[in-house]
DNA sequence: CAGTGAGCGAGCTTCCGCTTGACTT
């Protein structure tokens, strides 16, 4: 029998910490919270001041049966939960599920994993602060009323298994905005202008100087009348300027900055990044993964300390205690960061590696000095223009932390150059021009959301917790409001205007424009869904929703509110929404009529149906008049942007193209692409290369040929005792297709000694496995 | 990798935050 029970979060921590701790000292794991409102009947009472249903989940009971066992024999049980709201409460629904007696009970918290930390904290028990663990079941269900309100009235109004939440539709709300004010913003044209000079030096070798206008022209001509005047012009340095400048490290990681950067670095989607981070943590590599804090243990400062002092020496060595400006940190944990600063690169796999080495060098950079550097700024002037010339040049004089790390930025600042050594200049210095260009460029447009943009956008605004940025941002692709992918780009013309010896040579150029990978877009069904939800529930989805409500629960908190006091204030009006949205609005279908079709004289519309987005010629209510016809939008295309035109053209497909082997041969448009159909036989078009609105019928057979050929070459053995088993040559190796299943093969397995019996016995095995969930 | 887009109605869907595996590909 142990003397003690010590109860954590997690059981990576619990293993860590017994090892802190003496033999009497047993330390389990809740796992999270042990129990949860019912999700049957609200599991709150409406009528009974909002009384609170829980249960234990089916997944919790061993966790709960298991800790009850051992708490009815230890003489002290010690609840060492985290020490926020969320920890409160776990640490409250602890006491109460493993009916723990309070004289024997002791609430203690700390905020790192280190031997005295925890002996502090044995050594200084508290009690159960029962105003946070209100301000817990205010927060919880609120989110409860809101989330199971709001989204049966999506149900009846929009469409079945939708879903609104104070967090994911504000997310949403985020990325719909966003799209369309990226519809909205115009795109302004205007030249700038960049001189390369020749600076001779004393070696006789010359180098070019970089320098850029320091207007900007809306118009070309403004632009060729300043080309005119520079050809004729003399060029005098007329001031250089230079200033020491400094940069500092950026903070440790949070959870959320640790998924921007390795989303920025190395382009993983905020749920890789979370999955490899439980692994660093799990094998004792790094801290704990979801935090809000930036704080380092001195433990940690120490050991980052002695690791710079041995690696680069005494000057780059500076202490720094950050401070988080995040909205509604709670602060539990320390910051991201090694468990062990010497240990420089780990064993793994290489996104473990990674990931940890840019935890490594972000933490170690923190603690390291400024880098000072040395700008120069000099002016050039135009003998016949007022406007000047500026070109800038940086020294790096000294490197503090920039030799271990750098962070990355969001926008992707193409118009700064490397700026680096400038040659040496001095004022009044004629310069001689080498050539001048003025390129027209265009204004931005704002950019779309990443996965982690998003998160850097929802924890600005105070929404959301560590622990839910990842479920959060797979919720809204899940529920199809919003896609991850790649679009390809535009073509755009431009034109710039070359100076060289007295010329001016003007060109008309094309560059690609708004390519797109892994961002952001809202579907036609996030469109509506935002629409009806900001309709009907603007307070809800107002941006500052939470950040009000959160206020309210630090009150509770305090002590300052009751909870039912405040969810009371809450509901009235907000159930007086769900009642007015049930009665008074509109089945929200999205429709947008786009005009008339010119061949039938029929009005085309777009909106969503059971299937998606489609179109629609003509209507359906007219009496003895022909059935409207239909058209799916494609990937892509979106209600509130298709044009009469590109409508239209959706019914131009899929068109048949002609006879082949006394089969029709269909072109279509699916879900991988355009394609061939042929005796149910299907092949993909080739991208960039055949279109299938004007594909001819010979190269339709052509594809259809090579892609039998392909399957010919592809088929390794048929039996005769039932030729309907294959084995064939896949992407991955060989496999075994049956009735329009394939099944897999054991790695190493030759298929040239594949025996029809082998192959039943893997078809069998595989159809005896109970059937997969439907996704 | 179709073509669908009506209506009836049983029974289901759904929230946010705290934690890990157990699944399949």
């Amino acid at each position: 029998m142990e003397e003690n029970l010590v109860i954590v979060e997690s059981p990576a921590k619990a293993k860590t910490i017994e090892k802190f701790l003496g033999n009497n000292y047993l330390v389990k794991s809740s796992f999270g919270h042990i129990r949860d409102l019912d999700k049957k009947d609200f599991g709150v009472d409406l009528n009974n001041r909002y009384e609170p249903n829980y249960i234990v989940s089916e997944d919790k009971k061993k966790v709960v049966a298991d800790l009850k066992k051992i708490a009815k024999t230890a003489k002290t049980v010690w609840i060492a939960s985290d020490e926020d709201r969320e920890g409160e409460a776990i640490a409250w629904h602890l006491m109460e599920v493993l009916k723990l007696d309070p004289k024997t009970t002791k609430r203690i918290v700390f905020h790192e994993i280190t031997k005295d930390a925890i002996q502090h904290a044995i050594e200084h028990p508290r009690r159960l602060n029962k105003a946070l663990v209100d301000a817990q079941q205010a927060r919880r269900i609120l989110d409860r009323l809101v989330g199971f309100e709001i989204s049966p009235v999506l149900w009846k109004k929009v469409k079945p298994s939708l879903s609104a939440g104070r967090v994911q539709s504000v997310a949403v709300r985020l990325i719909v905005e966003r799209e369309r004010e990226i519809t909205n913003t115009d795109t302004v044209p205007f030249f700038r202008v960049n001189a390369l000079f020749i600076v001779p030096e004393k070696s006789g070798k010359s180098t070019i100087l970089k320098a850029e206008c320091s207007e900007r022209f809306a118009k070309e001509e403004d632009a060729n009348l300043f080309l005119q005047k520079c050809s004729k012009a003399e060029f005098v340095i007329g001031d250089i300027v230079t200033k020491p400048a400094k940069k500092s490290p950026a903070p440790p990681f949070t959870t959320s900055t640790l998924q921007q950067e390795a989303s920025r670095k190395m382009g993983f989607p905020v749920s890789l990044t979370m999955s490899v981070a439980q692994r660093l943590y799990e094998s004792g590599r790094i801290t704990y993964m979801r935090t809000d804090s930036v704080n380092l243990s001195q433990t940690a400062l120490n050991g980052a300390k002695k690791k710079i002092l041995e690696t680069y020496g005494d000057r780059y060595v500076k202490i720094r205690h950050y401070k988080t400006n995040s909205k509604g940190a709670q602060e539990a944990h320390e910051a991201i960061r090694p468990t062990d600063f010497f240990q420089e690169e780990i064993e793994g796999t290489s996104q473990e590696q990674k990931l940890y080495s840019l935890i490594w060098k972000r933490t170690l950079a923190s603690q390291m000095a400024d880098a000072e550097i040395e700008r120069t700024n000099v002016t050039i002037n135009i003998s016949t223009a007022a406007e000047r010339f500026l070109a800038t040049g940086e020294v790096l004089k000294f490197d503090g932390f920039l030799g271990v790390y750098l962070e990355s930025s969001d926008e992707e600042n193409l118009t700064d150059e490397e700026k680096g050594l400038l040659p040496p200049l001095k004022v009044h210095q004629r310069l001689d021009v080498e050539s001048i260009l003025a390129q027209q460029r265009f204004t931005q447009k704002p950019p779309r959301y990443t996965e982690a943009s998003l998160v850097k956008k929802l924890e600005e605004l105070g929404i959301g917790r560590p622990s839910t940025y990842a479920p959060t941002i797979t919720t809204i692709q899940q529920r199809d409001y919003v896609v991850k992918e790649d679009r390809q780009g535009t073509e755009r013309q431009y034109v710039q205007m070359l100076l060289k010896s007295g010329n001016i040579k003007r060109e008309e150029k094309t560059e690609i424009i708004g390519t797109e990978k892994a961002k952001l877009f809202p579907t036609d069904i996030g469109l509506v869904v935002n629409d009806f939800l900001t309709k009907h529930f603007e307070p809800i989805v107002d941006f500052n929703f939470t950040a009000s409500v959160e206020k309210q629960f630090d009150e509770i908190a305090e002590g300052n509110i009751v909870w039912q006091e405040m969810i009371d204030e809450f509901y009235l009006p907000f159930h007086r929404l769900i009642e007015d949205a049930l009665a008074n609005s509109e089945r929200a279908r999205g429709e947008r009529p786009l005009g008339i079709d010119p061949t039938s004289g029929k009005a085309v519309s777009a909106k969503i149906g059971r299937f998606g987005p489609f179109i629609q010629i003509g209507e359906t209510s007219e009496e003895g008049s022909e059935k409207p016809v239909f058209a799916s939008l494609q990937q892509g295309q979106s209600i509130e942007t298709i044009t009469l035109e590109q409508a239209l053209r959706l019914f131009d497909l899929p068109r048949e193209v002609g006879d082949f082997e006394e089969k029709k041969v269909i072109i279509g448009i699916g879900k991988f692409g355009p394609y061939v159909k042929h005796d149910s036989n299907f092949v993909s078009l080739k991208k960039g290369v055949d279109d299938p609105y004007t594909i001819p019928l010979s190269r339709a057979i052509e594809l259809i040929l090579e892609k039998r050929e392909k399957v010919s070459n592809s088929l390794l053995k048929t039996f005769p005792e039932d030729p309907e088993i294959r084995v064939l040559q896949g992407r991955w190796g060989p496999y075994i297709a049956y009735k329009k299943q394939n099944f897999k093969l054991n790695k190493g397995i030759n298929p040239e000694q594949l025996t029809y019996l082998t192959c039943k016995e893997v078809i069998d095995a595989e159809l005896k496995k109970p059937k997969q969930k439907k996704t």
